[in-house]
DNA sequence: ATTTTATTTTAGGTATGCCTAAATTATATA
DNA sequence: TATATAATTTAGGCATACCTAAAATAAAAT
């Protein structure tokens, strides 16, 4: 079952998109996929075809991924996190640098450059912007976290994860020192004005981010104290 | 000047043969890319038609690189042996298993990421079998390594390089400890049985090894004593 | 409930890079 | 030199994955 990197793509956004929404529609796989929707209808016409089928699809009703879709969605997530923490660790990558490299490298690379990958770094469960790493047998861990913007004032909290689907916003984020492991407190939301202050553990002064910022960076409570 | 995977496999491979026989022949292409004949004379043609052309080439008479061609073969076997001492050095690949996992990262790895490979091999100029690996400005060490087979009995001499062509041949030499930086003494040629007999240094036994064998390995003499 | 709008699909085309079979040209042999 | 053989090229096809334009369907608005 080798699967062209065509498919490989489909296969990853359709798994974010059901995810998300239980379903992936044309044209939302056209705009992340960057194709046009009459190609996506070629596409999830011939995938639901194969055998055996990655994808379940019904006319004018998007896609959805089959046990067997999952599991291959599954096994490049885990490749291209897996690459994204590496890069970062061993050869420097900054934080938005990793996602582009990865995203050509995960289509080549074979099951044992992943498994060598994992060892030099020590079976890790988290790529660089805090996205779990699928373990070894695609299993990811439940996640806890929850939207910063969420926090209520004087919670403590530990940030998990920063959304990496904006560049821009990954690099906004990392010159506020929003990084995976930063510990915080919330000081005040200001409706008003969509902003939340927070206080970050090791810097001087508070900082007032925008509720869509907010939105992208994921954290933990800790226990006040 | 975007190359498909498809025409860097065949600059590479133009390149090896046109520095071995001043030109690549269609079925000598047909043979190293495992494609038909009339596969080659296609892509051929349209490599030569392409602006700026990177190969020239006429009818029934074979191609050779342009400038063009030789700095983008080049560069790709640049890459190649970069990720194949990588691959050995930092992810633990043996001798015989670099060759095909960098066969296909090289066509998708960025400049910069050949770059930092470099910077973390710290420079290198050879790669895990003693390819000499093009500086990063495309220039190549001159060789002046020689058939192991060419020693005369009594002669020291260091292994430099191990032809890659073939995996079941480097297992062998690997198995045998011809590896390069192992230094060695002709004992004895046996023209008969077509073999030569050295002392490797570090090993108590001298070995006999074919002549095959012995004109894969590359030496450079060690002044006697 | 009908009409408008948005989404999705179908139909027909393109470029890549491969193939086979047949024709051509070059090379080697008689 | 003529002929047999080997190498190469041409001609015509196929799969992949993309495209545009037009048709069909679904969803939203009147």
């Amino acid at each position: 079952m080798k699967l062209s990197r065509s498919a490989q793509d489909y296969l990853k956004v359709i798994y974010r998109l059901s995810n998300r929404y239980g379903r992936a529609t044309t044209s939302q796989l056209a705009n992340w996929l960057e194709v046009k929707p009459a190609t996506v209808t070629g596409m999830l016409q011939k995938m639901a075809r194969a055998a055996p089928p990655l994808i379940t699809y019904q006319k004018h009703r998007g896609a959805t991924l089959t046990t067997n879709g999952e599991k291959a969605a599954l096994q490049i997530i885990r490749r291209h996190r897996l690459l994204e923490l590496f890069l970062h660790e061993k050869l420097d990558y900054t934080w938005d640098e990793v996602h582009e490299e990865a995203e050509r490298l995960e289509h080549v690379i074979s099951e044992k450059m992943s498994q060598r990958i994992a060892i030099v770094l020590g079976d890790p469960c988290r790529d660089p912007h805090g996205d779990p790493i699928p373990d070894p047998d695609l299993q990811l861990a439940l996640l806890t976290e929850f939207p910063l913007g969420d926090l209520q004032p004087g919670q403590q909290a530990i940030i998990r994860r920063v959304r990496d689907e904006d560049a821009e916003l990954l690099r906004y984020a990392d010159s506020l020192g929003l990084r995976p492991l930063t510990r915080l407190t919330a000081v005040a939301h200001t409706p008003i004005a969509q902003t939340i202050t927070i206080q970050l553990a090791d810097t001087a002064e508070p900082i007032t981010i925008g509720q869509y910022t907010a939105n992208q960076v994921f954290v933990d409570l800790e226990p006040n104290q």
